[in-house]
DNA sequence: CACCCGGAAGACCT
DNA sequence: AAGGTCTTCCGGGT
């Protein structure tokens, strides 16, 4: 343990600690889900009150959730958004998009497609899910269904377009509010409602079920399904995270990091190990929150990616000194302070010789599953290409592996990533367009991050293709 | 010199 | 026992 001497006085002394943020109140999984501005999360004040009374004069025949309109159901809507705000004609060719990805689209995106409308169509959109959300949340809680979480196992393609990750930020902040704690909750049991499975298209495309990647890229997931596909994820951040707001499960769950900080509630460790690594941990806590919740693996903050995200989102950013979003919609981050975030990530693994040359190598392995991408030119940045949200099922990743096989994997094309420059792009999740998304091949597809996966594919360096067999995603259980 | 990159081997968990 | 996810080391490149 060499603590590293910098500025961040490491781990054990309090002072040092001091430094340390507080746990996070709750998984930043929710912000990525539930992107948009969810009723309560978000503002209160829908941008124009008028609108609200818009919903009750919804065609009949469109669900009042807009998140699970299919494209015809899109295309009555904006027919009628037509006529009921008498705004400009609509090109309906650029909504070719079920309600979920049209409510993935930012206002921007929405401009960009529907000039001089979008705001009007943002706006209804917003009022529609939060009016949605609400009536869901007043409903039983339906059991969020396992298939709520996994939605879409992962499609070994997920290549990750551009993230689009701005939703995020929007409501940020007010992911405290209490409410959140029931919203991700109804948004989750929600989210059975909505059609997690981006279109078959998509599935077609990519073959598999990734879209969630593709989407989630596109975030799609999240906002909507986040609600309801990933809804994985909000087992664990919605549960630890939102209710008990204040107190979660998170991040820090480490043992050491548990008592270094003060705040942290935490599960009490049952090994020291264990309690920085064991997703059981949070079974105590959270998890029963969500009874059936699948078998999606808890990570949080156990796995490194699930650590920066959580802290990267962090409500109160309290991170910020060590680690920070240069582009949230992009997921590009800078690690701000390296000595001192490795010494975190140390302190939640309880390894605490840890240091940035380990941690930085232990992100590397990311590359090859295309979780993350360094920013080439930029020191100590790097870019997430997954939402939390498909990172948490990407726990699946494995069974990509089984999936891509090494027949299958076709050589990467690019031996090397080629380094878009990401502009974000537009939240769409599209059934079909998913697939197109990705200019850049992105080939390398993810792969597993074990190790021997690869092995065999070693020479492919970190790309290996998953050659997206259209169709049966992984299903299988995976060991 | 500080980063950054991956290979290799092994530890620790689940 | 096997597999996943790092952790540790390390040589090499920029």
């Amino acid at each position: 343990m060499k603590l590293v001497p910098g500025p961040l006085p490491p781990i054990p002394t309090s002072t040092s600690m001091e430094r340390l943020p507080l746990p996070l109140p709750f998984s930043p999984d929710l912000l990525w889900r539930y992107p948009l501005g969810f009723p309560s999360m978000g503002h209160q004040n829908p941008p124009s009150s008028p609108l609200l009374d818009y919903k009750s004069q919804l065609p009949s025949s469109l669900p009042s959730d807009p998140r699970v309109w299919n494209r015809d159901d899109v295309t009555t809507f904006l027919q009628w958004a037509e006529r009921e705000f008498d705004i400009q004609p609509i090109d309906h060719d650029m909504f070719q998009m079920n309600g979920k990805a049209m409510c993935l689209l930012t206002r921007t995106d929405l401009s960009e497609r529907a000039p001089g409308s979008g705001d009007v169509l943002h706006n209804v959109l917003q009022i529609l899910v939060r009016e949605a959300n609400n009536l869901q949340r007043m409903l039983p809680s339906s059991p969020v269904t396992p298939t709520s979480r996994h939605p879409y196992p992962l499609s070994p393609h997920s290549h990750p377009p551009t993230p689009n990750w701005n939703i995020l930020s929007q409501n940020t902040e007010s992911f405290h509010s209490s409410h959140a704690a029931s919203l991700a909750a109804h948004l989750m049991a929600q989210s059975n409602s909505v059609t997690l499975s981006p279109a078959p298209s998509v599935d077609s495309q990519a073959g598999s079920p990734q879209h969630a990647d593709n989407q989630s890229f596109s975030h799609s997931i999240f906002s909507m399904n986040g609600s309801n596909g990933s809804g994985s994820n909000p087992s664990d951040s919605d549960e630890d995270g939102l209710d008990k707001k204040g107190y979660s499960a998170s991040p820090p769950n480490t043992p050491s990091a548990y008592s270094l900080m003060p705040q942290m509630p935490y599960m009490p460790p049952r090994s020291p190990k264990e309690a920085a690594s064991s997703p059981g941990a949070f079974k105590g806590t959270g998890r029963e929150f969500f009874p059936n919740e699948s078998p999606e693996p808890n990570t949080n903050g156990r796995l490194l990616w699930d650590f920066l995200q959580q802290l990267l989102n962090d409500p109160a950013q309290r991170y910020t000194s060590y680690i920070a979003w240069k582009n949230r919609d992009t997921g590009v981050f800078k690690i701000v302070d390296p000595a001192g975030l490795a010494k975190l990530w140390g302190i939640q693994k309880n390894h605490l010789s840890m240091n940035y040359d380990k941690m930085s190598r232990a992100l590397r392995y990311y590359y090859r599953v295309n979780i993350l991408r360094k920013v080439q030119g930029e020191r100590h940045c790097y870019q997430f290409l997954r939402n939390p949200t498909e990172l948490k099922n990407i726990k699946n990743i494995s069974l990509l592996r089984q999936q891509m096989s090494p027949t299958n994997t076709k050589p990467p094309p690019t031996p090397i990533i080629p380094h878009i420059t990401i502009k974000p792009e537009p939240a769409e999740v599209p059934e079909h367009e998913v697939a197109h998304h990705t200019p850049l091949e992105y080939d390398d597809k993810p792969t597993d991050l074990s190790m021997e996966g690869p092995r065999d594919l070693s020479n492919n360096t970190r790309h290996i293709n998953i050659v997206c067999s259209p169709d049966p995603p992984i299903s299988g259980p995976h060991h």
